[in-house]
DNA sequence: CTAAAACCTGACGTCGACGTCAGAGGCAAG
DNA sequence: CTTGCCTCTGACGTCGACGTCAGGTTTTAG
């Protein structure tokens, strides 16, 4: 498939794929006149990608632990690197679990108000 | 208290802080020299902006909610934002758990072929 | 009194994941 | 053949939350 195609498949701009590429996230195959040529693994490949950068992980990152993530390859300095980010994911959800309650008691305290016509506690 | 010492108290850096009421975040008195003087109440003032920022709130989505969050005040138009903004660390916390799941199970195949001295699974 | 430390206001720099524009070539349809 | 969309490679623009530097004032310690 060429890149038009893998991007509207993906939901991921065509400009962000040939970025992944460039970041070593993704390859591809050219055709004779240079067009970029992709497999259908590509796909998944790419959501994958998508993931991992929703998870927080920078290119960087992406780049080095792909072929773990894909091979199941590892040295035990990588094991150790994706333990980290496996933490480093741990604390994230933990601030928004604790951003994610203390809005809801504010949300669920002026729902309150409102509907005791009370917009303001100060007495 | 001056900037520095809240700088020190909440463990944000002082261009932080000035950054902060630049984007109406959070106030503060002036000296007749023109220096800022907090409350102690500014102490957790920031570590609940800190808190939203983590949640990934932007400046402005903070300038917005704080009022509500602070007071308990708010307008239907507001808590139908705060109610957004919830869901959508509703979803981010579902997108780290994904994450999550597939990194730890990475970690664990890793790990068996690291003990089983098998780097790699291809037959 | 003086030197160090803290504070002030601009204003430019940074970093990451792209967006966007320019200019040029490729490809299927009529 | 040409029209119109797709693709290519640079290369500069963006946005947000600050970092950092310059040049000057203020507060504090000795």
């Amino acid at each position: 498939m060429r890149i038009g195609e893998l991007a509207t498949g993906t939901g991921v701009s065509v400009r962000a794929l040939r970025y992944y590429e460039e970041q070593n996230l993704l390859t591809s195959e050219r055709t004779p006149s240079g067009q970029r040529q992709y497999p259908d693994s590509a796909i998944d490949r790419v959501l994958l990608i998508q993931q991992l950068y929703a998870a927080g992980l920078t290119s960087k990152s992406i780049a080095d632990l792909l072929p773990c993530v894909v091979n199941g390859e590892a040295t035990p300095e990588l094991l150790t690197r994706l333990a980290a980010e496996r933490d480093h994911i741990d604390t994230r959800i933990a601030d928004l679990t604790t951003a994610r309650t203390r809005l809801n008691a504010v949300i669920t305290a002026a729902t309150t108000n409102l509907r005791t016509g009370q917009h303001c506690q100060r007495p």
